[in-house]
DNA sequence: TTCCGACAGTGGGGTCGCAAT
DNA sequence: ATTGCGACCCCACTATCGGAA
């Protein structure tokens, strides 16, 4: 444990936003990661969203301290695995709940984590939480000179817009925008962080659906056409109203079949009744994972201007111009 | 009056680890 | 040995409510 001086503290949460341009706003990179804020001391310790101990999982991390000035110090940031040049959701997801002390220096010889710092809520073991961001800014750069596995996060002035487009353009998730006068509310969700979400869209094939609790629509399996076949791309149980819940359920009883009309893992079926592919419907998602699903999908709407016949399945291109 | 933020609840993909089968 | 489930990580949503703007 690191000293009594440092309370435990929620990182600062943003709101969903849509890009825009505003000069008392700074624009970052939205790292795709674990959020974590490290409490540098005498040592290094590193906790989650939810004050989870994340040190274990990360021993390539805990060098963190000796890279810092100004200690104690409490830094928020993002632990990212980089591959290309990009942050690697899928092979942090390797990581992040890895138990066994040999596997996990193993994993992380193979694939070493880094920490994108963005902001600092103590220095010198002060808080600086009231400070405006432009000032923590500053303060960050000095307790942070840089170093082998902890960098600082760049950002831009005011021009989100074209920041969003270039970061969506190298395939980054998205951006996050700040204002520049903000303070640092711990746990606290506000238009202070506004993150904008670089989000995909695909029709796909409603192959059939799985109930939810007390009579709702719980999911439906979607798949699209890939060499004259359907493939399985996963399921979408949200964005849907109760309303449209009832129906979706109604349509799809008229539809149904005994046969699945496509290739479905067991372990993935919850009760499924299958549907002869007819519907069509559209879905954003954010990308398409390595076994071949949906990351994040939100249903958006039935489109019966299209054949189903003419959903080819995603494939992680296609993103939305917003 | 309208909007915002907080909360609860449901659902997704994915991982590990443990208990029940 | 296999399966199911919970707890985490990342989330997208709907629906509700109370209070601020």
């Amino acid at each position: 444990m690191t000293g009594a001086k440092l309370p435990l503290l929620k990182p600062m949460l943003a709101v969903t936003a849509a890009p825009f341009d505003h000069w008392e706003y700074i624009f970052e990179i939205k790292w795709d990661g674990y959020r974590c804020l490290a409490y540098l001391d005498g040592n290094t310790e590193l906790r989650s969203r939810n004050l989870i101990n994340l040190s274990p999982g990360f021993p390539e991390l805990l060098n963190l301290h000796r890279q810092a000035a100004s200690l104690p110090a409490v830094l928020d940031g993002e632990i990212v695995i980089l591959n290309n040049g990009l942050p690697s959701f899928s092979a942090l997801q390797e990581r992040g709940r890895l138990a066994d002390p040999g596997r996990i220096k193993r994993a992380a010889a193979k694939m070493p984590a880094v920490y994108v710092v963005f902001d600092v809520l103590y220095a010198g073991g002060k808080p600086v939480l009231k400070e405006p961001l432009a000032r923590r800014k500053e303060i960050l750069s000095a307790v942070v000179p840089g170093g082998k596995n902890i960098i600082i996060s760049d950002y831009v002035r005011e021009e989100g817009r074209a920041f969003f487009q270039a970061c969506a353009g190298r395939g980054l998730e998205g951006v996050v925008a700040k204002r520049l006068n903000s303070p640092y509310l711990p746990g606290k969700r506000s238009a202070h962080w506004k993150k904008i979400r670089r989000t995909r869209s695909a029709e796909l094939v409603i192959c059939g659906y799985e109930p939810g609790r007390g009579g709702a629509l719980g999911s439906l399996i979607l798949g699209g056409y890939k060499d004259g076949e359907l493939v399985y791309q996963g399921k979408v149980g949200t964005g849907f109203t109760r309303r449209e819940q009832q129906e979706l359920i109604s349509m799809l009883n008229k539809l149904v079949v005994k046969k699945p009309p496509l290739k479905v893992p067991k372990s993935e079926q919850r009760h499924p009744v299958w549907v002869k592919p007819q519907l069509v419907c559209e879905v954003h998602y954010t990308e398409i994972t390595p076994e071949g699903r949906l990351r994040h999908p939100s249903y958006k709407g039935l489109r019966r201007d299209k054949e189903a016949a003419q959903c080819s399945a995603a494939d992680g291109g296609d993103f939305n111009a917003r």
